[in-house]
RNA sequence: GUGACUGUAGCUCAACCGGUUAGAGCACCGGACUGUGGCUCCGGGGGUUGGGGGUUCAAGUCCCCUCAGUCACCCCA
C-alpha cells in the first residue's frame, strides 16, 4: 500500500503499542528483579564502528549514509559495539561484574519476513568480569524469567544450550580437518533442518573421513551429550569441557530453570564471537524463529574495546516474542482503559462534570468524559452511557444536580455498584480524597471477588 | 540478492463467461427507544479494486511492468 510506514518498518497505533508496552515491561520488571541496571546509547553511530571488526560486506545489510559534516554513519545495527565502547571507556571505574541491559531500537537493511523486519528492539543484557559459569546461568535465568513473567512455562519454549570450547575439542577427537571446520560447524547447525543425507554429503565434499562423518552427524542428535561423553570422556580437554557444562547444568538447577533447558549441541549461534557456553531460546513447536539468542564472548571486548574482560550477554527481539504470545493469548486485548468515564445527568452543569474528573485526577485516577459542551448539555444520559461503555471503563460516574459531590457510581461490568465518597473526594484535601479513592477500590476489588461479572467486559 | 504465491472499505470477504453507478457483515459517526447501560431499529461517512501501461465496444476480472505483503532460499550481529 502507498503511503504506509516504509517496507519492514512498523506503525504502531495504541491496541499495537500496547503490545510492546506488555513486552517491554516484562523486559524491565525481570531485568530489575536480577539487579541488572538500564543503559543506552546513540542509534546512530560512525559506520566503521561495525565495519572495523566485521568487514565491509555488512555495509549491504546497514542503513548508512553519509552526514551532512561528510561523515559515514549507520543506524545502529547492534548493541554490542556500543556497549563494548561505554564499558571499554570506563572499564577501571566500573563495580565488577558489570549487569547491564538496554532496550535499543535496531535497523538492518534486509528484506523483511515474518519475525524478521527492518527495524526492531532487542533486549541486551551483559555481565561483564566474570568467567564462572555461574554467570552463564544466572544470565539464561534472565531469559527464562522473562518467558515466565509474560505467562509462558517449559511447554511452550525451550532453552537449548551447546559449549563452544566443548565443540571444538569434540571436532579435533573427532579428527575433522581444521580447514574443515567451518563446514562442520555449518553442516551442525543445519541439523533438524536439513536432510541427513544433505548434510552427510557436504561433509564428505569438505575431506571429512567416514568415521568423522558418523560422528559429527551424531552431534546433531538429542542424546549428543551422553553419546560424546563415552565416546571421548577420557579425553582430557573433552572431560574438561563436559564437567563445565555439567556444572553449568547443575547451577540451571538450582536457580529453578533446569526444566526449561535441552542440550544440544547443534547450536552454533554464528561462526566466531562466541567462546563458551552458548544459548537460544526456541517456541516449543518450532514453528517461529528464535525468540532470544546468546552466550559467552570471552574475546570480544578485547578485540572491540581494548579491555581485555569476559563477558556473557544475550539479545531478545520483540517481533518473534510478540507472535508467540499473540498465537498463545497472552497479549492484552487492547490499549489501556480509563478507570472513569463521567456521564452528565439531567440537572447537571458542564462545570460540575469537570470539578469531579479534576478531582478524581487530582487523587490519581484515570478520567475521560466527552469533552463537548453539545454532549454535556443534551445528550440523554442513556447515548453517554453507551460511550462510556464502549471506552472501556471500568466504573461510569453520573454527575447529579445541586452538588459537585452529587453523583452515582455505576460498575460497568455490573458486578453491582459501590459507594464512593464523593465528599471527601471532592473535598480539596488531597489525603481524604486520596483515601477516598482507595476505600472505593477496595470495596469494589471485593465486590468483583465476590460476585464475579455476568458478563465480559468489552 | 534469487524463486513461488497473493493484493477489492480500518478488518473479514462478495461481485456469473469480461457487461449498468463495485456490495455485505463487523468497526466507526449520528439519530430513535421521553434523561442509568452492551439489545433492537433508522441514517451516514468511508474505495481512482496497490500503482502504471496494454488488449477490448466494455477490465476488479485477461496480458505486461512496477510496488507491497506472505513463504522458501541466502544471511542472521
Amino acid at each position: 500500500m502507498a503511503g504506509g510506514a516504509l517496507p519492514g518498518f512498523r506503525d504502531f497505533y495504541p491496541d499495537e503499542f500496547a503490545h510492546r508496552a506488555h513486552i517491554f515491561r516484562a523486559w524491565r520488571e525481570v531485568c530489575r528483579r536480577f539487579a541488572f541496571v538500564e543503559y543506552d546509547g546513540p542509534p546512530l553511530e560512525p559506520l566503521d564502528l561495525y565495519t572495523k571488526k566485521s568487514g565491509d560486506e555488512i555495509v549491504g545489510q546497514l542503513y548508512n549514509f553519509e552526514d551532512k559534516g561528510g561523515r559515514q554513519v549507520a543506524l545502529r545495527p547492534e548493541m554490542t559495539p556500543t556497549f563494548a565502547r561505554m564499558v571499554a571507556a570506563r572499564a577501571n571505574a566500573l563495580r565488577k561484574p558489570v549487569r547491564w541491559f538496554s532496550v535499543p531500537q535496531l535497523f538492518r537493511y534486509e528484506r523483511a519476513q515474518r519475525g524478521r523486519l527492518r527495524e526492531h528492539f532487542q533486549l541486551n543484557a551483559d555481565i561483564v568480569g566474570e568467567a564462572s559459569e555461574v554467570a552463564d546461568a544466572e544470565l539464561l535465568a534472565v531469559a527464562v524469567g522473562i518467558m515466565q513473567e509474560l505467562g509462558l512455562g517449559p511447554d511452550d519454549v525451550r532453552a537449548r544450550i551447546s559449549d563452544r570450547r566443548l565443540l571444538n575439542t569434540l571436532l579435533v577427537a573427532i579428527e575433522v580437518p581444521p580447514a574443515a571446520v567451518p563446514t562442520a560447524y555449518a553442516v551442525l547447525d543445519k541439523a533438524g533442518r536439513q536432510p541427513e543425507a544433505v548434510r552427510r554429503e557436504k561433509l564428505r565434499e569438505a575431506g571429512l573421513p567416514g568415521a568423522a562423518v558418523d560422528a559429527l552427524i551424531g552431534l546433531g542428535r538429542p542424546d549428543a551429550l551422553d553419546l560424546m561423553r563415552s565416546s571421548y570422556g577420557s579425553i582430557g580437554a573433552v572431560a574438561e569441557a563436559i564437567g563445565r557444562l555439567d556444572a553449568y547444568l547443575g547451577h540451571l538447577g538450582s536457580l529453578g530453570i533446569r526444566e526449561w533447558v535441552d542440550v544440544d549441541l547443534s547450536i552454533v549461534r554464528g561462526l566466531t564471537y562466541y567462546t563458551g557456553i552458548v544459548f537460544e531460546l526456541f517456541d516449543a513447536k518450532g514453528e517461529l524463529r528464535a525468540i532470544c539468542g546468546g552466550g559467552r564472548y570471552d574475546s570480544l571486548l578485547a578485540d572491540l574495546g581494548g579491555v581485555d574482560l569476559p563477558a556473557v550477554g544475550f539479545g531478545m527481539g520483540d517481533v518473534v516474542l510478540g507472535e508467540l504470545l499473540k498465537d498463545r493469548g497472552l497479549m492484552p486485548e487492547a490499549a489501556p482503559a480509563p478507570e472513569f468515564y463521567i456521564v452528565a445527568g439531567p440537572e447537571a452543569t458542564v462545570d460540575r462534570v469537570l470539578a469531579v474528573a479534576a478531582a478524581l485526577r487530582a487523587a490519581g485516577a484515570a478520567v475521560e468524559y466527552p469533552p463537548s459542551y453539545e454532549k454535556l448539555t443534551t445528550q440523554r444520559t442513556n447515548s453517554q452511557l453507551q460511550a462510556a461503555v464502549k471506552s472501556g471503563a471500568s466504573y461510569g460516574v453520573v454527575v447529579r444536580g445541586a452538588d459537585v459531590a452529587d453523583v452515582r457510581l455505576l460498575t460497568m461490568d455490573r458486578a453491582g455498584n459501590v459507594e464512593l465518597d464523593a465528599a471527601a473526594l471532592c473535598s480539596g484535601d488531597p489525603q481524604r480524597a486520596e483515601k477516598a479513592l482507595r476505600d472505593f477500590r477496595r470495596q469494589a476489588d471485593q465486590k468483583r471477588f465476590s460476585h464475579p461479572p455476568s458478563q465480559q467486559q468489552p
